[in-house]
DNA sequence: ACGTTTCATCAACCCAGGTTAATTTCGACG
DNA sequence: CGTCGAAATTAACCTGGGTTGATGAAACGT
């Protein structure tokens, strides 16, 4: 799974200008448990994931720490503060598992987007995609419950499971490790597994 | 404000085919308390507010609702899950106030981008925008408490505080409006009111 | 001026999840 | 094996918001 690939997939044709653009690509490389970019930093860079799994989280006053999403390979993650160019970002990207991809300035896309209005459609898939995906992800924080959204996470990415502890998946449901337990715990109660 | 003028300064140029996509718009107009969509209904339609005040909701199993987001004159929405062409909205718009504007199919917009690649530059932008608020509003509601929720609002757009009831703004926030009640009233008792 | 309706407030009770801390489980490794 | 450390479970207590129903206070029409 290749950058390229992606980007003209989304662009629905080849892009014959991708070489101008590739040239400010950067590799990057992480171990688990590492921080890509944090909260309140100015860090205008877009990351795409060959490998491995990275969460966004919020930090709040208290402390206690959010997880906003979660990416897996394949994927493209920005900080969209880092759009203006003066913003920081609102958030921290940090490694779940060993990382490889490559990232690139935003800069670089915004010229490109400008130049060739094939690269237009690219950003404009890309950001559709985007509002599509936090528009689910704002259903699941307003309308569920916290073991609602656990029974979704078991239904609809159960391979994401295996990948998570269960304090990493605690803080993506919106919830604390412990009351995690406690919801996994009332639901083998009601229906206990077959053995 | 008209919607002409709202698309080319996203397109930061003139549209030279803006009548051929003005021959789809329908013109829209409804009383304070009116359902523009519902959730669960096919309608794969973009409003844009002229006139007046929009909530969006959804509404959750137990049936009590949850607004998703206000929408003031000069701002374009629609349910996202409209651009697939199988897909239903995800949630209901209702007027807050008398509205009018104009309404198109969303299918006019993607034939537009499709042919001609400002438009995507127009789409491009939007969806960015869009992409971006989703970002502030999780953030609120991921990291801030409800107490802090009521005070953003009431630093960051006084001017709402006007024109909805206390209950709307409740439910905006994200709470009940008894709850909204008693944490105005803590928030009195610690700074009473000079008179 | 009077009822009607709508909206905000208040009181009482309930409950899910947060917090803290103790305990258990389990895998890695000597 | 045994032990060490990390992660999950459990218990006890606390708190904020939900829920219901009663009370007050404006706004409105007649």
């Amino acid at each position: 799974m290749r950058l390229r690939d992606v980007l003209e997939h989304l662009a629905g044709a080849p892009l014959t200008d991708y070489e101008d653009f590739a040239r400010r690509l950067e590799p990057f490389r992480a171990n688990k448990g590492e921080t890509l970019f944090s909260q309140g930093q100015r860090h205008p860079y877009a990351y795409f994931l060959r490998q491995g799994l990275v969460k966004l989280c919020y930090v709040t006053h208290s402390g206690t720490e959010r997880t906003k999403s979660l990416l897996q390979e394949g994927q493209l993650f920005a900080s969209l503060g880092a759009l203006r160019p003066e913003a920081v970002c609102g958030f921290s990207a940090v490694t779940l598992e060993p990382v490889e991809g490559e990232r690139f300035p935003l800069g670089a896309f915004l010229e490109r987007m400008e130049k060739n209005l094939l690269w237009e459609r690219i950003g404009r898939k890309f950001f559709q995609e985007l509002a599509f995906r936090k528009e689910r992800r704002e259903y699941q924080l307003l309308v569920l419950s916290a073991p609602e959204r656990y029974e979704q996470v078991i239904q609809e990415c159960p391979e994401l499971l295996q990948r998570l502890s269960q304090a990493e998946l605690a803080r993506f449901i919106g919830i604390t490790p412990v009351a995690l337990s406690r919801i996994r715990g009332r639901r083998s109660r009601r229906s206990p597994v077959p053995e």
